[in-house]
DNA sequence: TTATAACATGTCATTATTGACATATCATCC
DNA sequence: GGATGATATGTCAATAATGACATGTTATAA
């Protein structure tokens, strides 16, 4: 999946990976998140298979950025896997859950303890999906139209109705358990 | 991750490979999935780990099922792991969201396509969701408590708030691209 | 000037996951 | 008797992901 996620952006105009990096890292990571580790390795290898070709910047750049930009190979993978339907509904994996579904043998308390601390933290996320404009990537990409935009701030409010969600959901137990007390 | 769910249910009881991929898929498929594959290769491991010990039942057996069961030092691994605190909220992966990230050069109506499948395939996984008597797995656990009951069944409504929250997102999406047809 | 934080790129061992391949039994229906 | 589907367990190659280790530059502020 990370492969798409580097063509896309890379299909927007040529960048570095650790602009790749801060661009996962600032727009998708409601969806999708990966460590540099995996996106460096992942573009030589997007590389090596022709869907990408790179080159360092200049020979004067001590840090050795090397700017990477889609070939024709490349777009047309990026489109063709468009193209295909998703046969299922992408498998959920959430820990607190597995965390919540083997609990009854712990104190109310320390459950509870666990469910605010998350609390705090998907509010954090919350509030962060609600601070950035609905046009928060719209200046980076020298391609990028309107309808990119259409697309891109209907992720961010898939990303905001889960944390809305997600915290109706706690509040809900959060409220069960203390009345257990 | 799939450690301590196959230490969870063996906590309630000894049970096959079999048994488990099957308790899997009926009650922690909406938050976490495995293959059948995984789960054998990790009860091996497990087990060379002392935290499981597994026997055929009996000589007769020619399936030869493999019966699991936790052991002292096994609990103890579950029982520290559910004190720990997670530090983050779990990362969210989503397919169908990169690809509506990446969508602004589809024709509208290949992209419905997509969206209108998925919403079945999301209705489908509600409709489940629903049928499932809060107390499905009441009667497979002998240990299963009235507090077990409670922990599963928070976790099937996490379950369909998430479906419900995914298919009024989905919706919104459907309609936005329709009144641009 | 020197410490600190942000910038920038990489490797590597380990673990997790996927999905195909392989094989055999058991229960039921036709 | 034979077909089918559910039961049952495994291996394996490939890919994906994790998180630590490693290294150096550049900008800024104290």
């Amino acid at each position: 999946m990370l492969k798409y996620i580097l063509l896309g952006f890379l299909n927007y105009q040529p960048m570095t990976g650790y602009e790749l990096k801060s661009i996962i890292d600032n727009s998708t990571m409601h969806f999708w998140h990966a460590y540099h580790s995996q996106i460096y390795t992942m573009l030589r290898k997007l590389e090596d298979d022709g869907l990408l070709v790179s080159e360092v910047d200049d020979e004067a750049d001590k840090l050795n950025r090397r700017t990477y930009t889609i070939t024709a190979a490349g777009q047309h993978e990026l489109q063709a896997w468009l193209a295909t339907s998703m046969a299922n509904v992408a498998p959920v994996k959430e820990e607190l859950l597995v965390r919540v579904f083997f609990s009854a043998q712990r104190a109310n308390a320390d459950i509870l303890d666990e469910l605010r601390h998350q609390r705090r933290l998907h509010q954090n996320q919350l509030n962060e999906y609600r601070a950035l404009a609905p046009d928060h990537l719209q200046d980076r990409y020298d391609s990028a139209t309107q309808r990119d935009a259409l697309f891109w701030s209907s992720t961010l409010k898939f990303g905001i109705a889960y944390e809305e969600m997600y915290l109706a959901w706690l509040d809900q137990l959060i409220t069960t358990l203390e009345s257990q007390a």
